[in-house]
DNA sequence: CTAGGGTTAG
């Protein structure tokens, strides 16, 4: 029976499988165990494995071993519906057949892709019953289950605890960190970690790059960049798209272009990468320059490349261009996703082609969904079309909306054109809904230091230094001839309280730090996590002006580069 | 060799 083994192995299809286990029946052979867990290892895992015929196959095993078991779980962990790889996990347990290390492994794997935590708990507690607590490997996935879930604290407290660790225990937890937006402690636990003598590998360095992209800490990024060269991390193609987007996302478009140009060997995603940096920087032409060489490279658009491709055209305004990128993805073999609606919807929302805006949501193939009216709704705003705003904000209401900016806009509205009966309709919808506000916060670095500031906030140590440049902000941005547009502000409140809800602003905050914490004439940069509030799109320009400074906000969206009282979006966005 | 940590996106 030698030849069986290697039988098995070299089936590479489920028709192989299929024959052989229907020769096993036929000649009526008993098949060894391992030989038998072979062969469902080899439909449950397998790039040309069927999952339906794994479980199948499963069924007729009489006396299932645990590696039987492992072999089915570990398959559906990786499936489509992860879920059942949990509910296997659970039929398991009640069964005399013993869980082992691995059982725990595959559906720790099952909760990190379904994001489901409380199931973590249960597996992880009957882990620590089973003294599997040493085990470096499963603790690990489980840390990493705990902080894909969203449990991030979860996932600290099982790093603590844990009785070895190992290099991929800190990256667990430090992509962990940065992917959980808390992407501070996820640089603070990288710099830890080589306190500790312990040597970043590439996966780590991945992790704090991200952390550095999502904070602009541009001081941190470049010392993670030269961590990076020496230890001659960049032959990692994922690393070096990392660097770029780091690069990017921390205002030097271009720095990211120079790492770019020096790789020998770019994958699809760098060119992407490329692509969705010109497009932030609000530099169109450059991104679909880039767009056409990668396909003079060799390296063929997927979705995503068209996606930046529509964001440049988006953020620079090119409205043809990007309804015509949009109409060739189906010539490419590509069908657009909802996101490509999005885009283009917003490309010609922003345009004041509302019409087609419309027409273009209401014919799409496919379910649209909540951003796309939020757009559409902007738009709307942008070009006082009450008619569609109205079906938008509908569309909104019946779809569950609770973000407080829809009804701010459909209120806008109907404030500018003076229906003030339906303004207060508006008010009265939201405050019968509990509709949920964002909190705006704004990030700057200072001398290496980040500091992070929200609304209103005065917990800088700082802060009445902060406000009192707010205030000299008032006075000249006043003299200047500007007039708060307290439209934006909702609130039932008097005039000048309303000017002060828009002048604490987390983003004016951090100019007014940066302009009083940074040398004169030194640029300043800002980061929001939303988009940039109108009125502090008109008086940072303001300062930029009356200042001398250049003054840069990335908003979630793209850059604003503010410099004599202009804006690089062109007022456009 | 039946396990763990990973880059781009309206």
């Amino acid at each position: 029976m030698a030849s069986l083994e290697s039988l098995i192995q070299k089936c590479n299809s489920l028709s192989h499988v299929k024959q052989l286990q229907a020769h096993f029946i036929t000649t009526s052979q008993l098949l060894f165990c391992s030989s038998r867990t072979k062969l469902l290892e080899l439909c449950a895992v397998s790039p040309f494995g069927d999952l339906s015929y794994a479980t199948h196959l499963f069924r007729h095993i009489q006396n299932p071993s645990t590696n039987d078991w492992n072999a089915v779980v570990r398959g559906l962990a990786a499936g489509p519906e992860p879920t059942r790889a949990i509910s296997w996990y659970r039929t398991m347990s009640r069964q005399s057949c013993r869980v082992d290390a691995l059982t725990c492994s595959f559906a720790l794997k099952a909760c990190a892709r379904a994001l489901a935590r409380s199931e973590a708990m249960q597996i992880h507690s009957q882990v620590v019953r089973l003294g599997f607590y040493a085990d470096v490997l499963l603790m690990t996935t489980l840390l990493d289950a705990y902080a894909k879930s969203g449990d991030l604290d979860g996932a600290k407290k099982v790093f603590d605890e844990m009785v070895v660790r190992d290099i991929a225990s800190w990256n667990a937890l430090i992509a962990g960190l940065a992917q959980g937006s808390r992407p501070s402690e996820a640089i603070e636990l990288f710099n830890g970690m080589r306190v500790e003598g312990w040597k970043p590998d590439e996966i780590t360095v991945l992790g704090a790059l991200s952390a550095c992209s999502q904070l602009g800490a541009l001081k941190e990024g470049e010392k993670v960049h030269s961590y990076i060269m020496g230890e001659k991390l960049d032959m990692n193609v994922q690393v070096c798209n990392a660097v770029i987007d780091m690069y990017a996302k921390c205002g030097f478009a271009n720095k990211a272009y120079t790492v770019f140009k020096n790789m020998c060997c770019r994958s699809l995603v760098t060119w992407n990468t490329m692509i969705m940096a010109f497009a932030m920087h609000g530099d169109g032409y450059k991104a679909l320059e880039l767009f056409e060489q990668m396909g003079q490279a060799g390296v063929h658009p997927d979705a995503v490349s068209y996606l930046g491709a529509l964001c440049a055209c988006n953020h620079a305004g090119l409205v043809n261009d990007g309804v015509r990128l949009f109409d060739s993805m189906a010539g490419s073999g590509l069908t657009p996703n909802v996101k490509h609606y999005g885009s283009v919807v917003d490309l010609l929302g922003r345009a004041g082609r509302l019409k087609e805006a419309y027409d273009i949501v209401s014919s799409m193939p496919m379910k649209s969904d909540e951003v796309l009216w939020q757009t559409l709704l902007g738009a709307c705003k942008t070009y006082g079309n009450v008619e569609m705003a109205e079906i938008a904000s509908r569309k909104l209401v019946e779809m569950g909306s609770k973000s407080c900016g829809d009804f701010v806009l459909l209120s806008n509205v109907y404030a500018a054109h003076e229906r003030w009966k339906d303004v207060d309709r508006v008010r009265t919808a939201m405050k019968d809904r509990d509709v949920k506000k964002i909190p705006g916060f704004s990030y700057i670095e200072v001398d290496g230091v980040i500091h992070k500031f929200v609304n209103g906030d005065q917990n800088h140590f700082n802060w009445r230094e902060i406000y009192a440049k707010l205030d000299e902000i008032k006075f000249r941005t006043k003299a200047y001839g500007y007039v708060a547009e307290t439209n934006y502000v909702l609130h039932d409140i008097g005039q000048e309280e309303k000017e002060n809800a828009l002048c604490y602003h987390s983003e004016k905050l951090a100019v007014a730090f940066g302009l009083i914490s940074t040398a004169e004439g030194t640029p300043i940069q800002v980061i929001k996590n939303l988009r940039i509030c109108g009125d502090c799109h008109v008086v940072i320009k303001i300062i930029s002006k009356i200042y001398n400074r250049e003054i840069v906000v990335r908003d979630r969206a793209r850059f604003h580069r503010f410099t004599e009282g202009l804006c690089s979006c062109k007022d456009y966005w």
